[in-house]
DNA sequence: CTATTATTGCAAATAATTCGCAATTGTCAA
DNA sequence: TTGACAATTGCGAATTATTTGCAATAATAG
């Protein structure tokens, strides 16, 4: 596991457990649903419960080490979130791939959503869907 | 219900019932949540079951009539399409009011993402946090 | 190495969603 | 308008997803 997130983790009183770290090995690549996360996790030689995998994900997105991320396709995907800065993602719905995508000026974005709407805007969710490369070519 | 979409139902060889007229009104100004939807439809004088109204909002999703949005709060709402053409939502998160939005240029973030990723992108979606306007001066 | 206490696995509880089926009710054609 | 037919509903039961209580286990500070 990260320095960091060990950091974060003994300041708040928690544990450095396989389990905790078996979870955050799982995403630490791409994001992954509940169930798939279990999945990984099971075919490693230390033994999790789904309950500890579902405790683990809430713990960490309450620590803000991950983020809960929604395609609208029905499950939430979680994300390792410390080295990234703001980025968003493209999901090929063909094979699932997930990319990062960090487009010129979210900012902007805000900013003129802010015009239009009257609100105070603190965030925004942007997801893409399409078909990979791969999958184009296939 | 709006003579398009009986139409459409019709065409499907689907009935036009009260249950359904019902859950297509209460989304008609605002997207709600199924547990919403059905609050809503049970103030009503005609009887609803939850399980009918989720038949109707899959049907609805299937026929394109009604979509699923997701702002990462854990909870899908769906939204009437009909009438809109594309656009995009703000949540306040302090009274739940979501607003709609029309950014100037949403094909031009695709546009951006596809040249990134490689992907060839097939939609997007795009959903802002924030406070509004009467929470703001509260 | 030991004591302390957070964390885990398990099983049971709860919540969310779906399904089977008999009763009901839209809809079409006469 | 009425009757027949098939789609739809309500209900309860079945799944599936998520959470919780608790005794056993294990991480960590000293």
């Amino acid at each position: 596991m990260d320095e960091n997130n060990k950091k974060i983790l003994k300041e708040g009183g928690y544990r450095i457990t396989p389990q905790r770290t078996q979870v955050l090995c799982a995403i630490s690549t791409n994001p992954q649903s509940v169930e798939e996360i279990y999945e990984t996790v099971s075919q490693g030689t230390i033994k999790t419960d789904l309950a500890s995998v579902y405790r683990a994900l809430t713990l960490f997105v309450k620590l803000k080490l991950v983020q809960a991320v929604n395609f609208g396709d029905g499950k939430d995907r979680y994300e390792i979130l410390n080295t990234h800065k703001h980025h968003h993602h493209a999901l090929c719905t063909r094979c699932g791939k997930i990319t990062d995508v960090e487009l010129q000026d979210g900012k902007k974005l805000e900013r003129e959503a802010s015009k239009k709407t009257n609100y105070r805007i603190t965030g925004h969710s942007l997801e893409f869907f399409g078909i990979c490369h791969n999958c184009c070519n296939a």
